[in-house]
Formats: C-alpha cells, sequence, structure tokens
DNA sequence: AGGCACTTCTGTGTATACACTTGAGCCATG
DNA sequence: CATGGCTCAAGTGTATACACAGAAGTGCCT
C-alpha cells in the first residue's frame, strides 16, 4: 500500500472519531514528521481530505479540519435521504434482490437481542450489510461513489448523538420494513421505508445531540 | 492562480470537450512536458480527476481517461434525478426564491427565440443560471458539491447527443415549468417538473446519441 | 520454433531543496 | 495613542533527483 493512502487513511479515521476535532490545523511539515513520510504523500492525502468535505484550505494557514454544526447534519440528511431513497429504489427494481428477505428476517430478529450487551456492533455490522447489498443490487457506479462520501461524513455526524437501546430497537424495525420492501421489488415502498427511516433517525440525532457532544 | 490549478481545469475541460478521447493514457512526464510545469502540480491535478471520476489509475500503466457508455448515462440519470430533485424542493422551500418568477418569463421568451442562430449558446447560459439559482435557494453545501462532480460528467455525456431546435424548445419550456413551480414555493411540483425534465432529456439522449458520437 | 527468463527501460512513488506568498509582530510617524 | 508600513518567519507551491515496480523486448534453452 502506498504511503499517502496510509496517510489518508490515518487522518481520515482520526477526523471521523473525532481525534482530530473540527478547527485544527492540518500543517504538511508536522503530520508528516509525526507519521514518519515526507510531505509528498501527506500533501495528497490532505488533497483528498479537501475532495471529501473533510478538510478545508485556508489561505495560508493550511488545510483545517471541517466544521460540524447541526445545520450542516439537516443538510447531510436532505442529501443522504436524496441518495438512499434512489439506491433504494434501484435495488428493489434490480432481479439480484433475493437476499434481501434473509436480511430483513435478521433484523427483525436482532430488534428482540438489541438490549444483550455486546450485540450493538454486531447490529452496526449487520446495517453495513444491508447498505452493502442495497448498493450492489443498485449497481449504480455514481450513486456509490456519492454514497460513499456521504457516509464518511455520516460517520463523523454520527458521534454527535449517543444510540440508546430503544432507538436501536426502532432503528431494527425500520431496517427490516426497508429490506422487506426491496425483497417484494416494490421501489415506492422500499423509497417511503427508508425516507421514515431517516426522519427518525434525524430526529434523534438532533434531540439526543446538543450540549453533550465533543466527548 | 496555482499552477495544479491550471493543469487541473486544462485536463477537466479537454476530458468534457472530447480532445482527450476516453482511453487515453495521461502520463505525468508527458503532461508535465506539454502544459510546461514539472510532474509534482500534474500529479495533484490527476489525483483531482480521478476523484472526480473522470480519469481511473491503472496499475502499472498511469491513469487513463475513464469510459463513457450507454449504460453509465442512465445511471448518471438516477443519480441527477434524485440530486437535482432534492436541489428543486430545497430551493422551493427556501424564502429567498424571488428570482424564479423572472426566470420562468426569461425561459418561457427563449423557447419562442430558439430557432434564431446564436441564441444556442445565450439559452446554456439561460440554463447556468436557473441551476446557479436552485443550488443557491437550496443553500444545502452538500447537495452543492455532489452536483458540482455530478454536472462535470453530464457535460461530457452532452457530446454524445446534438441539441436540435425542437428539443430545445420543448426543453425551454420544461425549464419555465420548474422555474414557476419554485417560484409558487411548491416543491412537489418543483420536484415532479424537474423528473418530467430529466426523463424527456435522458430520452433524447438515448435516441440521438449511439453511433454517431466520437467527433 | 516456441516458451521462459533476464535485462532494460519507462513511468510512478517518495524525498528534499528552493522560492514565493502570507501572516504576524514591531517600529515609526501622524 | 493609534494606525500604517516594513521586516522576519513560517508554511505552502513547485521543481528535481532518486528509488522501485511493472512491462516489453530479446536472447537462450528446450
Amino acid at each position: 500500500m502506498k504511503a499517502s493512502d496510509k496517510v489518508y487513511e490515518s487522518l481520515r479515521a482520526d477526523i471521523v472519531e473525532w481525534k482530530l476535532a473540527p478547527g485544527t490545523v492540518l500543517g504538511e511539515v508536522e503530520q508528516s514528521e509525526r507519521l514518519g513520510v515526507s510531505r509528498t504523500p501527506v500533501r495528497e492525502a490532505l488533497s483528498r481530505l479537501v475532495a471529501d468535505g473533510l478538510a478545508i484550505q485556508q489561505r495560508g494557514r493550511g488545510t483545517v479540519v471541517s466544521e460540524v454544526s447541526e445545520d450542516h447534519v439537516e443538510d447531510l440528511f436532505v442529501l443522504r435521504v436524496a441518495l438512499e431513497c434512489a439506491s433504494a429504489r434501484a435495488a428493489a427494481n434490480s432481479p439480484k434482490n433475493g437476499s434481501f428477505a434473509q436480511l430483513a428476517q435478521r433484523f427483525e430478529r436482532s430488534a428482540h437481542e438489541i438490549s444483550v450487551p455486546g450485540t450493538r456492533e454486531q447490529y452496526y455490522q449487520l446495517v453495513q450489510l444491508l447498505d452493502d447489498s442495497i448498493d450492489e443490487a443498485a449497481n449504480n457506479s455514481y450513486l456509490s461513489n456519492a454514497l460513499r462520501t456521504l457516509r464518511v461524513h455520516l460517520q463523523r455526524v454520527r458521534r454527535l448523538a449517543k444510540d440508546n437501546p430503544d432507538r436501536l430497537k426502532a432503528s431494527a424495525g425500520e431496517h427490516a420494513a426497508i429490506a422487506r420492501a426491496i425483497a417484494s421489488g416494490n421501489p415506492e415502498v422500499a423509497a417511503a421505508a427508508t425516507t421514515v427511516h431517516l426522519h427518525q433517525s434525524l430526529t434523534h440525532i438532533m434531540t439526543h445531540a446538543v450540549g453533550s457532544e465533543r466527548q
């Protein structure tokens, strides 16, 4: 793996995990010394971060980690609803949507087990599996690319709100509804279920977020 | 302006104008000599092109201009419908949608003048003005970013189909409908008008495209 | 004569040196 | 005392040199 890739992965992970807080200045020399590589791969990594929207280049001061505000979260979810609904529609229209019935069952089962300790990480993996399955069934590289960069931002926002068991249980049910709609090949229901889920998710973030963020 | 920016703009323009055909290998040394700069800014420009999806990095052979096929066009329009509908909805909900009534009038007027020679360039500028106005009214940076990269690809695809006066006249009417819906503050109508326009646009491309592309 | 291996060459990945822009601090002047 | 200009420093932008990997061509062996 290239050094620039390692730098990019490292910085991106640190940003989405809030180890590098918004407003942090990412100096090229500073980061190259910290990560033990020269400035060139650091520059390339910073360019990619700027392209992703995780950092912005300020004149003279260098690149700084971009801010995350409540307004941004709402804007982010407008885009998310648009993209994930389109993706769900495409997946429901796809001929290879056979695995979604099983996914729906797994979500329904996990809705009952969600209160058991240690199952949370497992649940997040299940969510990612559904996302990946929708992506694959939708089979649209442009959509996938847009969703990929969107999800990077979502990872960062997710840290704003603490998940609680009740929300996770409801979330599992909503995901099951999405999977069922796709399995039955009904694009409108799939899009509607996605809209419902994302609306609930945004509401939860906006009511459980502000004030107590920033670990 | 930075040298890397100039290189990026130059290469992007050449790609969307089909001066650099899909499959063309963009060697770092070759481009640095052609454009009179060192490899470093060329590398940065190529990275940005890859991030935009206009080029892909192949093992050993370097970066090549990405392909454009019919399937890609359909996929592109799935994403376009999702993004532009979301944008139109947001613009219709925005309080500062005052300029759209005037824009609608200008589109209705241009529908009559479209057959006059020399007005085509003027019409395209009007379309861009509408796009920019929607962007500004929607006031969503995530949406704007996604649309910006999308439109780069659209510029390239547009060269696949030749516009004719009839299509442009119909297009002007559809754009007027979008502007009117936004001006009246009706998000659902705005989204529907956008969907109609994009469907017609895609149909036109798919029927007037294949075989006679590649200048 | 064909296939495999070795060598060479082209091109990318990384490091480093140098120039230029910009920002901040200090001094001088109004 | 405040404001404007100058100087110095820090950091980015660009160029170039070097190292390494992959591909192609050629020669040798079977």
